[in-house]
DNA sequence: ATGACTAAGTGTACAAAATACACTAAGATT
DNA sequence: AATCTTAGTGTATTTTGTACACTTAGTCAT
Protein backbone atom coordinates (compact mmCIF):
# COMPACT_ATOMS: atom_id res chain seq x y z
CA UNK A 1 0.00 0.00 0.00
CA UNK A 2 1.64 3.43 -0.90
CA UNK A 3 2.31 5.95 1.21
CA UNK A 4 -1.21 7.99 1.36
CA UNK A 5 -0.37 11.02 4.13
CA UNK A 6 -1.54 13.55 2.52
CA UNK A 7 1.55 16.22 2.67
CA UNK A 8 3.35 13.79 0.30
CA UNK A 9 4.26 13.88 -3.48
CA UNK A 10 1.75 11.46 -5.22
CA UNK A 11 4.16 9.60 -7.43
CA UNK A 12 1.07 8.57 -9.21
CA UNK A 13 0.64 6.60 -13.01
CA UNK A 14 0.38 8.59 -15.89
CA UNK A 15 -1.56 7.32 -19.05
CA UNK A 16 -3.06 9.14 -22.33
CA UNK A 17 -6.59 8.65 -23.60
CA UNK A 18 -7.00 8.99 -27.06
CA UNK A 19 -10.67 10.84 -28.25
CA UNK A 20 -9.77 9.69 -32.44
CA UNK A 21 -13.40 11.68 -34.12
CA UNK A 22 -14.48 9.60 -37.13
CA UNK A 23 -16.23 11.22 -39.82
CA UNK A 24 -18.19 10.12 -42.88
CA UNK A 25 -20.65 12.47 -45.51
CA UNK A 26 -23.31 12.36 -42.44
CA UNK A 27 -21.99 11.38 -38.96
CA UNK A 28 -19.21 12.24 -36.36
CA UNK A 29 -18.35 9.34 -34.41
CA UNK A 30 -15.79 8.37 -31.72
CA UNK A 31 -13.89 4.98 -31.40
CA UNK A 32 -14.41 3.22 -28.25
CA UNK A 33 -13.19 -0.04 -27.29
CA UNK A 34 -14.99 -2.69 -25.42
CA UNK A 35 -12.57 -3.49 -22.53
CA UNK A 36 -12.45 -7.71 -21.71
CA UNK A 37 -10.31 -8.04 -18.22
CA UNK A 38 -9.23 -11.15 -17.40
CA UNK A 39 -11.20 -10.86 -14.16
CA UNK A 40 -15.02 -11.42 -14.37
CA UNK A 41 -16.10 -8.33 -14.70
CA UNK A 42 -18.98 -7.84 -17.40
CA UNK A 43 -17.09 -5.81 -20.51
CA UNK A 44 -17.38 -1.93 -20.60
CA UNK A 45 -16.35 0.52 -23.15
CA UNK A 46 -14.15 3.24 -22.93
CA UNK A 47 -11.31 5.21 -25.05
CA UNK A 48 -8.39 4.05 -25.86
CA UNK A 49 -5.76 4.39 -23.58
CA UNK A 50 -2.78 3.25 -21.12
CA UNK A 51 0.20 3.60 -19.16
CA UNK A 52 2.95 6.16 -20.32
CA UNK A 53 6.57 4.40 -20.64
CA UNK A 54 9.20 5.35 -19.19
CA UNK A 55 11.43 6.38 -22.22
CA UNK A 56 8.93 8.19 -24.28
CA UNK A 57 7.49 11.51 -24.30
CA UNK A 58 3.72 12.36 -24.15
CA UNK A 59 2.82 12.75 -28.05
CA UNK A 60 5.10 9.39 -28.91
CA UNK A 61 3.38 7.67 -25.73
CA UNK A 62 -0.35 8.26 -27.45
CA UNK A 63 0.83 7.60 -30.97
CA UNK A 64 2.23 4.29 -29.57
CA UNK A 65 -0.90 3.34 -27.54
CA UNK A 66 -2.97 4.20 -29.95
CA UNK A 67 -1.57 1.73 -32.70
CA UNK A 68 -1.23 -0.94 -30.15
CA UNK A 69 -5.09 -0.99 -29.07
CA UNK A 70 -6.54 -0.19 -32.78
CA UNK A 71 -3.88 -0.77 -35.23
CA UNK A 72 -4.31 3.07 -36.47
CA UNK A 73 -1.57 4.93 -37.37
CA UNK A 74 -0.28 7.80 -39.17
CA UNK A 75 -2.71 9.96 -37.50
CA UNK A 76 -2.18 13.75 -35.88
CA UNK A 77 -3.07 13.41 -32.39
CA UNK A 78 -3.66 17.27 -30.44
CA UNK A 79 -2.72 16.75 -26.53
CA UNK A 80 -5.72 19.22 -25.50
CA UNK A 81 -5.61 18.45 -21.41
CA UNK A 82 -4.63 16.81 -18.03
CA UNK A 83 -7.19 15.19 -15.90
CA UNK A 84 -6.56 14.35 -12.63
CA UNK A 85 -8.81 14.12 -10.29
CA UNK A 86 -7.34 11.63 -7.23
CA UNK A 87 -10.36 9.29 -7.38
CA UNK A 88 -10.86 9.32 -11.41
CA UNK A 89 -9.80 5.65 -11.44
CA UNK A 90 -11.45 4.43 -8.35
CA UNK A 91 -12.45 0.77 -9.25
CA UNK A 92 -11.11 -2.53 -9.42
CA UNK A 93 -12.22 -3.11 -13.59
CA UNK A 94 -10.48 0.07 -14.16
CA UNK A 95 -7.22 -0.36 -12.44
CA UNK A 96 -6.96 -3.72 -13.99
CA UNK A 97 -7.67 -3.06 -17.27
CA UNK A 98 -4.98 0.01 -17.32
CA UNK A 99 -1.93 -2.77 -16.09
CA UNK A 100 -2.21 -0.97 -13.01
CA UNK A 101 -2.92 -3.80 -10.55
CA UNK A 102 0.47 -5.31 -11.27
CA UNK A 103 2.49 -2.27 -11.44
CA UNK A 104 1.61 0.71 -9.28
CA UNK A 105 -1.94 -0.56 -7.79
CA UNK A 106 -2.75 2.04 -4.92
CA UNK A 107 -1.51 5.19 -6.87
CA UNK A 108 -3.70 7.05 -8.26
CA UNK A 109 -3.88 7.82 -12.36
CA UNK A 110 -3.26 11.13 -14.02
CA UNK A 111 -4.18 10.77 -17.81
CA UNK A 112 -3.06 13.27 -20.65
CA UNK A 113 -5.97 13.24 -23.28
CA UNK A 114 -5.53 13.75 -27.25
CA UNK A 115 -7.67 14.00 -29.60
CA UNK A 116 -7.87 13.69 -33.48
CA UNK A 117 -10.22 13.43 -36.46
CA UNK A 118 -10.12 10.82 -39.34
CA UNK A 119 -11.98 9.96 -42.26
CA UNK A 120 -13.77 6.57 -40.92
CA UNK A 121 -13.31 5.04 -44.54
CA UNK A 122 -9.39 5.79 -44.53
CA UNK A 123 -8.92 4.48 -41.12
CA UNK A 124 -9.98 0.54 -40.48
CA UNK A 125 -9.27 0.26 -36.86
CA UNK A 126 -8.96 -3.24 -35.27
CA UNK A 127 -8.83 -4.45 -32.05
CA UNK A 128 -5.78 -5.92 -30.00
CA UNK A 129 -5.52 -9.22 -29.06
CA UNK A 130 -6.46 -8.71 -25.59
CA UNK A 131 -8.44 -5.98 -25.87
CA UNK A 132 -12.16 -6.59 -27.04
CA UNK A 133 -13.42 -5.02 -30.18
CA UNK A 134 -13.05 -1.58 -31.32
CA UNK A 135 -16.37 0.54 -32.31
CA UNK A 136 -17.48 3.77 -33.88
CA UNK A 137 -20.01 5.16 -31.86
CA UNK A 138 -21.82 8.10 -32.59
CA UNK A 139 -21.22 11.32 -30.52
CA UNK A 140 -24.90 12.23 -29.60
CA UNK A 141 -25.18 8.13 -28.36
CA UNK A 142 -22.33 7.52 -26.31
CA UNK A 143 -23.29 5.51 -23.24
CA UNK A 144 -21.29 5.50 -19.96
CA UNK A 145 -17.85 4.73 -20.33
CA UNK A 146 -15.08 3.72 -17.53
CA UNK A 147 -12.98 6.40 -16.03
CA UNK A 148 -14.04 9.60 -16.43
CA UNK A 149 -14.12 9.11 -20.29
CA UNK A 150 -17.53 10.80 -20.84
CA UNK A 151 -15.74 13.80 -19.59
CA UNK A 152 -12.90 13.64 -21.58
CA UNK A 153 -15.26 12.78 -24.69
CA UNK A 154 -17.31 15.80 -23.85
CA UNK A 155 -14.07 18.10 -23.37
CA UNK A 156 -12.58 16.87 -26.54
CA UNK A 157 -15.49 17.36 -28.65
CA UNK A 158 -15.65 20.66 -27.15
CA UNK A 159 -12.16 21.61 -28.33
CA UNK A 160 -12.70 20.33 -31.62
CA UNK A 161 -15.55 22.51 -32.60
CA UNK A 162 -13.50 25.60 -31.19
CA UNK A 163 -10.96 24.52 -33.62
CA UNK A 164 -13.44 24.44 -36.60
CA UNK A 165 -15.11 28.18 -35.31
CA UNK A 166 -11.76 29.74 -34.64
CA UNK A 167 -9.82 28.41 -36.90
CA UNK A 168 -11.91 28.48 -39.29
CA UNK A 169 -10.33 24.75 -40.55
CA UNK A 170 -8.54 22.79 -38.80
CA UNK A 171 -5.75 21.65 -41.13
CA UNK A 172 -3.53 19.22 -38.97
CA UNK A 173 -6.80 17.36 -38.55
CA UNK A 174 -7.91 17.15 -42.16
CA UNK A 175 -6.70 14.44 -44.18
CA UNK A 176 -4.03 15.01 -46.84
CA UNK A 177 -6.42 15.29 -50.28
CA UNK A 178 -10.39 16.65 -50.03
CA UNK A 179 -12.61 17.88 -52.18
CA UNK A 180 -14.64 21.45 -51.16
CA UNK A 181 -17.85 19.41 -50.81
CA UNK A 182 -16.16 17.08 -48.09
CA UNK A 183 -14.74 19.87 -46.42
CA UNK A 184 -17.82 21.44 -46.17
CA UNK A 185 -19.51 18.46 -45.21
CA UNK A 186 -17.11 17.82 -42.27
CA UNK A 187 -17.63 21.30 -40.98
CA UNK A 188 -21.08 20.93 -41.07
CA UNK A 189 -21.11 17.83 -39.48
CA UNK A 190 -18.69 18.97 -36.52
CA UNK A 191 -20.48 22.43 -35.96
CA UNK A 192 -23.79 21.11 -36.54
CA UNK A 193 -25.32 24.00 -38.93
CA UNK A 194 -26.01 23.70 -42.73
CA UNK A 195 -23.73 26.15 -44.94
CA UNK A 196 -24.12 27.81 -48.23
CA UNK A 197 -21.62 26.20 -50.71
CA UNK A 198 -20.73 29.64 -52.62
CA UNK A 199 -19.97 31.94 -49.43
CA UNK A 200 -17.81 28.66 -48.13
CA UNK A 201 -15.82 28.58 -51.12
CA UNK A 202 -15.28 32.26 -51.24
CA UNK A 203 -14.04 32.29 -47.78
CA UNK A 204 -12.00 29.46 -48.41
CA UNK A 205 -10.66 31.24 -51.64
CA UNK A 206 -10.28 34.31 -49.64
CA UNK A 207 -7.78 32.77 -46.63
CA UNK A 208 -5.53 31.21 -49.14
CA UNK A 209 -4.72 27.92 -47.93
CA UNK A 210 -5.73 25.67 -50.41
CA UNK A 211 -3.85 24.35 -53.22
CA UNK A 212 -5.85 22.17 -56.46
CA UNK A 213 -3.80 19.03 -57.02
CA UNK A 214 -3.74 17.43 -60.80
CA UNK A 215 -5.77 14.66 -59.55
CA UNK A 216 -10.01 14.40 -59.40
CA UNK A 217 -11.93 12.41 -57.34
CA UNK A 218 -12.60 9.20 -58.93
CA UNK A 219 -14.97 6.34 -58.44
CA UNK A 220 -18.34 8.30 -58.45
CA UNK A 221 -21.22 8.44 -60.60
CA UNK A 222 -21.19 11.94 -61.52
CA UNK A 223 -18.91 14.94 -61.80
CA UNK A 224 -16.13 14.21 -60.63
CA UNK A 225 -14.37 17.50 -58.03
CA UNK A 226 -10.99 18.75 -58.09
CA UNK A 227 -8.80 17.17 -55.32
CA UNK A 228 -7.17 19.95 -53.09
CA UNK A 229 -4.74 19.91 -50.07
CA UNK A 230 -3.87 22.16 -47.51
CA UNK A 231 -0.89 24.68 -47.93
CA UNK A 232 0.22 27.65 -46.41
CA UNK A 233 0.81 30.58 -47.97
CA UNK A 234 0.08 30.56 -51.62
CA UNK A 235 1.73 28.58 -54.96
CA UNK B 1 17.76 3.52 -8.98
CA UNK B 2 14.32 2.80 -10.49
CA UNK B 3 13.69 0.26 -13.05
CA UNK B 4 14.68 1.38 -16.70
CA UNK B 5 13.37 -1.19 -18.65
CA UNK B 6 11.46 0.53 -21.91
CA UNK B 7 8.67 -1.67 -21.65
CA UNK B 8 7.24 -0.73 -18.27
CA UNK B 9 5.13 2.22 -17.59
CA UNK B 10 7.30 5.01 -15.76
CA UNK B 11 5.66 6.00 -12.68
CA UNK B 12 6.69 8.95 -12.66
CA UNK B 13 6.56 12.31 -10.27
CA UNK B 14 4.07 14.62 -11.75
CA UNK B 15 4.08 18.37 -10.69
CA UNK B 16 2.49 21.66 -11.47
CA UNK B 17 3.76 25.17 -13.23
CA UNK B 18 2.47 28.03 -12.82
CA UNK B 19 2.96 30.96 -15.40
CA UNK B 20 1.47 33.91 -13.66
CA UNK B 21 1.48 37.03 -16.00
CA UNK B 22 1.03 40.30 -14.47
CA UNK B 23 0.48 43.38 -16.10
CA UNK B 24 0.24 47.51 -15.49
CA UNK B 25 -0.24 50.38 -17.54
CA UNK B 26 2.33 49.75 -20.24
CA UNK B 27 4.23 46.06 -19.05
CA UNK B 28 3.40 42.25 -19.30
CA UNK B 29 5.59 40.74 -17.08
CA UNK B 30 6.19 36.86 -15.66
CA UNK B 31 6.34 35.74 -12.17
CA UNK B 32 9.23 33.70 -11.47
CA UNK B 33 11.03 32.83 -7.98
CA UNK B 34 14.80 32.60 -7.69
CA UNK B 35 15.46 29.49 -6.92
CA UNK B 36 17.94 28.73 -3.63
CA UNK B 37 18.41 25.22 -3.05
CA UNK B 38 20.31 23.61 -0.37
CA UNK B 39 23.71 22.75 -2.24
CA UNK B 40 25.80 25.05 -3.56
CA UNK B 41 24.03 25.72 -7.03
CA UNK B 42 24.28 29.23 -8.46
CA UNK B 43 20.94 30.68 -8.07
CA UNK B 44 18.71 30.27 -10.89
CA UNK B 45 14.94 31.47 -12.21
CA UNK B 46 12.49 29.44 -12.91
CA UNK B 47 8.28 29.07 -12.40
CA UNK B 48 6.38 28.74 -9.10
CA UNK B 49 6.00 25.26 -9.59
CA UNK B 50 6.31 21.84 -7.57
CA UNK B 51 4.81 17.88 -7.21
CA UNK B 52 1.57 17.34 -6.72
CA UNK B 53 0.13 15.73 -3.58
CA UNK B 54 -1.64 12.91 -3.32
CA UNK B 55 -5.08 13.83 -2.55
CA UNK B 56 -5.67 16.85 -4.70
CA UNK B 57 -6.83 17.47 -7.88
CA UNK B 58 -4.67 19.39 -10.34
CA UNK B 59 -6.51 22.61 -9.62
CA UNK B 60 -6.05 22.41 -6.12
CA UNK B 61 -2.34 21.83 -6.55
CA UNK B 62 -1.87 24.47 -8.91
CA UNK B 63 -3.71 26.79 -6.70
CA UNK B 64 -1.67 25.44 -3.28
CA UNK B 65 1.94 25.32 -5.00
CA UNK B 66 1.28 29.35 -6.35
CA UNK B 67 0.59 29.97 -2.82
CA UNK B 68 3.29 28.12 -0.67
CA UNK B 69 5.95 29.50 -3.18
CA UNK B 70 4.52 33.29 -3.60
CA UNK B 71 1.69 33.90 -1.35
CA UNK B 72 -0.61 34.89 -4.15
CA UNK B 73 -4.39 33.92 -3.58
CA UNK B 74 -7.62 34.14 -5.18
CA UNK B 75 -6.30 34.04 -8.56
CA UNK B 76 -7.69 32.41 -11.78
CA UNK B 77 -5.29 29.46 -13.11
CA UNK B 78 -5.85 28.01 -16.32
CA UNK B 79 -4.81 24.21 -17.12
CA UNK B 80 -3.19 24.46 -20.98
CA UNK B 81 -0.63 21.61 -21.40
CA UNK B 82 1.04 18.54 -19.99
CA UNK B 83 4.89 18.54 -20.73
CA UNK B 84 6.12 15.05 -20.61
CA UNK B 85 9.78 14.88 -22.56
CA UNK B 86 11.33 11.67 -20.62
CA UNK B 87 14.20 14.45 -19.72
CA UNK B 88 12.98 17.36 -18.82
CA UNK B 89 14.14 17.50 -15.45
CA UNK B 90 17.46 15.96 -16.10
CA UNK B 91 19.98 17.35 -14.06
CA UNK B 92 20.48 17.61 -9.96
CA UNK B 93 19.84 20.98 -9.23
CA UNK B 94 16.52 21.08 -10.81
CA UNK B 95 15.79 17.63 -9.19
CA UNK B 96 17.02 19.41 -5.78
CA UNK B 97 14.76 22.49 -6.34
CA UNK B 98 11.99 19.97 -6.64
CA UNK B 99 12.20 17.35 -3.76
CA UNK B 100 12.63 15.05 -6.03
CA UNK B 101 15.67 13.59 -4.91
CA UNK B 102 14.18 12.91 -1.41
CA UNK B 103 10.82 11.48 -2.69
CA UNK B 104 11.61 9.24 -6.51
CA UNK B 105 14.69 10.86 -7.31
CA UNK B 106 15.45 8.95 -10.72
CA UNK B 107 11.97 9.11 -11.94
CA UNK B 108 11.18 11.14 -14.81
CA UNK B 109 8.79 14.31 -13.85
CA UNK B 110 6.09 15.00 -16.17
CA UNK B 111 4.25 18.93 -15.20
CA UNK B 112 1.00 20.16 -15.78
CA UNK B 113 1.20 23.78 -16.44
CA UNK B 114 -1.27 26.48 -15.86
CA UNK B 115 -1.02 30.17 -16.37
CA UNK B 116 -3.25 33.51 -14.73
CA UNK B 117 -3.03 36.62 -14.97
CA UNK B 118 -3.46 39.63 -12.79
CA UNK B 119 -3.09 43.21 -12.11
CA UNK B 120 0.06 43.65 -10.66
CA UNK B 121 -0.80 46.04 -8.07
CA UNK B 122 -3.66 44.49 -6.82
CA UNK B 123 -0.85 41.39 -6.11
CA UNK B 124 2.00 41.33 -4.15
CA UNK B 125 3.54 38.03 -4.20
CA UNK B 126 6.16 37.28 -1.56
CA UNK B 127 8.94 34.81 -1.63
CA UNK B 128 8.13 31.48 0.91
CA UNK B 129 10.93 31.26 3.11
CA UNK B 130 12.72 28.29 1.49
CA UNK B 131 12.96 30.05 -2.64
CA UNK B 132 15.30 32.76 -3.13
CA UNK B 133 12.68 35.63 -4.06
CA UNK B 134 10.46 36.30 -6.53
CA UNK B 135 10.55 38.92 -9.58
CA UNK B 136 8.24 40.35 -12.11
CA UNK B 137 10.39 39.61 -15.42
CA UNK B 138 9.02 42.07 -18.61
CA UNK B 139 7.82 38.81 -21.45
CA UNK B 140 10.43 40.26 -23.45
CA UNK B 141 13.29 40.12 -21.50
CA UNK B 142 12.91 36.28 -19.96
CA UNK B 143 16.25 34.49 -19.19
CA UNK B 144 16.95 31.49 -19.29
CA UNK B 145 15.17 29.54 -16.75
CA UNK B 146 15.66 25.84 -14.98
CA UNK B 147 14.16 23.13 -16.57
CA UNK B 148 12.01 23.83 -19.93
CA UNK B 149 10.34 26.56 -18.29
CA UNK B 150 11.27 28.55 -21.09
CA UNK B 151 9.07 26.50 -23.34
CA UNK B 152 6.19 26.23 -20.97
CA UNK B 153 6.41 30.46 -20.95
CA UNK B 154 6.33 30.79 -24.78
CA UNK B 155 3.23 27.93 -24.88
CA UNK B 156 1.54 30.19 -22.23
CA UNK B 157 2.14 33.15 -23.82
CA UNK B 158 0.53 31.97 -27.21
CA UNK B 159 -2.41 31.09 -25.30
CA UNK B 160 -2.81 33.95 -23.38
CA UNK B 161 -2.68 35.44 -26.71
CA UNK B 162 -5.24 33.36 -28.64
CA UNK B 163 -7.59 33.71 -25.83
CA UNK B 164 -7.82 37.87 -26.19
CA UNK B 165 -7.75 37.21 -29.99
CA UNK B 166 -10.51 34.41 -30.70
CA UNK B 167 -12.30 35.05 -27.77
CA UNK B 168 -11.98 38.93 -27.42
CA UNK B 169 -12.28 39.49 -23.59
CA UNK B 170 -10.93 36.97 -21.33
CA UNK B 171 -13.33 37.38 -18.39
CA UNK B 172 -12.07 34.45 -16.50
CA UNK B 173 -8.66 36.28 -16.05
CA UNK B 174 -9.99 39.92 -15.67
CA UNK B 175 -9.46 41.98 -12.25
CA UNK B 176 -13.03 42.02 -10.82
CA UNK B 177 -13.81 45.89 -11.17
CA UNK B 178 -11.71 47.79 -13.74
CA UNK B 179 -12.45 50.70 -16.09
CA UNK B 180 -12.94 50.43 -20.12
CA UNK B 181 -9.24 52.01 -20.78
CA UNK B 182 -7.60 49.79 -18.29
CA UNK B 183 -9.28 46.91 -20.25
CA UNK B 184 -8.18 48.70 -23.49
CA UNK B 185 -4.98 48.80 -22.46
CA UNK B 186 -4.42 45.67 -21.43
CA UNK B 187 -5.54 44.02 -24.43
CA UNK B 188 -3.17 46.85 -26.18
CA UNK B 189 0.14 44.90 -24.24
CA UNK B 190 -0.72 41.18 -24.50
CA UNK B 191 -1.63 41.57 -28.25
CA UNK B 192 1.36 43.97 -28.76
CA UNK B 193 -1.03 46.36 -30.94
CA UNK B 194 -2.43 50.10 -30.67
CA UNK B 195 -6.58 49.68 -30.79
CA UNK B 196 -9.21 52.69 -31.15
CA UNK B 197 -10.98 53.66 -28.38
CA UNK B 198 -14.32 54.69 -29.84
CA UNK B 199 -13.95 51.34 -32.03
CA UNK B 200 -13.04 49.21 -28.87
CA UNK B 201 -16.12 50.80 -26.75
CA UNK B 202 -18.28 49.73 -29.58
CA UNK B 203 -17.28 45.89 -29.94
CA UNK B 204 -17.36 45.75 -26.00
CA UNK B 205 -20.98 46.86 -25.94
CA UNK B 206 -22.39 45.06 -28.43
CA UNK B 207 -21.01 42.26 -26.87
CA UNK B 208 -23.24 42.78 -23.86
CA UNK B 209 -20.96 41.07 -21.22
CA UNK B 210 -20.26 44.73 -18.94
CA UNK B 211 -22.13 45.63 -16.50
CA UNK B 212 -21.12 49.34 -15.12
CA UNK B 213 -21.00 49.35 -11.32
CA UNK B 214 -22.22 52.12 -9.01
CA UNK B 215 -18.69 52.91 -8.07
CA UNK B 216 -16.49 55.34 -10.15
CA UNK B 217 -12.63 55.54 -10.46
CA UNK B 218 -10.79 57.11 -7.51
CA UNK B 219 -7.43 58.45 -7.17
CA UNK B 220 -6.76 59.91 -10.71
CA UNK B 221 -6.11 63.75 -11.10
CA UNK B 222 -8.31 64.03 -14.01
CA UNK B 223 -11.84 63.15 -14.73
CA UNK B 224 -13.05 59.94 -13.10
CA UNK B 225 -14.13 56.68 -15.11
CA UNK B 226 -16.66 54.85 -14.95
CA UNK B 227 -16.23 51.08 -13.67
CA UNK B 228 -17.51 47.83 -14.39
CA UNK B 229 -17.52 44.25 -13.88
CA UNK B 230 -18.02 40.79 -15.92
CA UNK B 231 -21.45 40.05 -16.39
CA UNK B 232 -22.45 37.18 -19.06
CA UNK B 233 -25.74 38.35 -20.84
CA UNK B 234 -28.18 41.27 -19.74
CA UNK B 235 -28.44 43.24 -16.85
C1' DA C 1 -25.46 8.44 -79.59
C1' DT C 2 -28.96 10.44 -76.79
C1' DG C 3 -31.17 11.70 -72.79
C1' DA C 4 -31.50 11.60 -67.90
C1' DC C 5 -29.28 11.86 -63.64
C1' DT C 6 -26.10 13.73 -60.10
C1' DA C 7 -23.10 16.55 -57.92
C1' DA C 8 -19.51 20.34 -59.26
C1' DG C 9 -18.70 24.84 -59.92
C1' DT C 10 -19.66 29.84 -60.27
C1' DG C 11 -21.43 35.70 -59.33
C1' DT C 12 -24.23 39.43 -57.63
C1' DA C 13 -27.02 42.20 -54.60
C1' DC C 14 -27.80 43.25 -49.71
C1' DA C 15 -26.76 43.37 -44.68
C1' DA C 16 -23.67 43.43 -40.99
C1' DA C 17 -19.31 44.28 -38.99
C1' DA C 18 -14.82 46.54 -38.77
C1' DT C 19 -12.29 50.65 -39.37
C1' DA C 20 -10.77 55.55 -39.53
C1' DC C 21 -11.25 59.70 -37.45
C1' DA C 22 -11.87 64.61 -33.63
C1' DC C 23 -14.31 67.02 -30.44
C1' DT C 24 -16.82 67.97 -25.82
C1' DA C 25 -17.28 66.85 -20.75
C1' DA C 26 -15.94 66.04 -15.96
C1' DG C 27 -13.17 66.26 -12.30
C1' DA C 28 -8.45 67.67 -10.10
C1' DT C 29 -4.81 71.15 -9.40
C1' DT C 30 -3.08 75.94 -9.39
C1' DA D 1 -11.19 81.10 -13.05
C1' DA D 2 -8.05 78.97 -15.92
C1' DT D 3 -5.49 74.88 -16.98
C1' DC D 4 -4.63 70.13 -17.28
C1' DT D 5 -5.77 65.31 -18.07
C1' DT D 6 -8.28 61.53 -19.30
C1' DA D 7 -13.38 60.09 -20.10
C1' DG D 8 -16.74 59.61 -23.19
C1' DT D 9 -19.25 59.85 -27.65
C1' DG D 10 -21.04 59.38 -33.58
C1' DT D 11 -20.64 59.11 -38.55
C1' DA D 12 -18.94 57.90 -43.02
C1' DT D 13 -16.33 54.29 -45.52
C1' DT D 14 -14.51 49.76 -46.30
C1' DT D 15 -14.56 45.07 -45.59
C1' DT D 16 -16.73 40.95 -44.56
C1' DG D 17 -20.69 37.88 -44.29
C1' DT D 18 -25.08 36.29 -46.14
C1' DA D 19 -28.79 34.97 -49.28
C1' DC D 20 -29.79 33.04 -53.42
C1' DA D 21 -30.12 29.82 -58.82
C1' DC D 22 -28.28 28.33 -62.97
C1' DT D 23 -24.77 25.99 -66.05
C1' DT D 24 -21.29 22.24 -66.57
C1' DA D 25 -18.98 17.72 -66.53
C1' DG D 26 -19.14 13.25 -66.07
C1' DT D 27 -21.87 8.54 -65.44
C1' DC D 28 -25.45 5.40 -66.44
C1' DA D 29 -29.21 3.39 -68.91
C1' DT D 30 -31.49 2.92 -73.26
Amino acid sequence: MADKHPSRPSNPNVSVDCVVFGFDEEQLKVLLIEQRTSGDFAPQLALPGDLVLQDENLDESATRILKELTHLEGIYLKQFRAFGDPDRVNNLKDKEWLRTVRENPDARVITVAYYSLVKMEAYRPEAASFAGKVIWQNVSEIPELGFDHNKIVNEALARLREEFEFKNIAFELLPKKFTLTMLQKLHEIVLGVQLDKRNFRKKLKKSDTLQPLDEKQSGVDHKPAQLFKYSSGKK
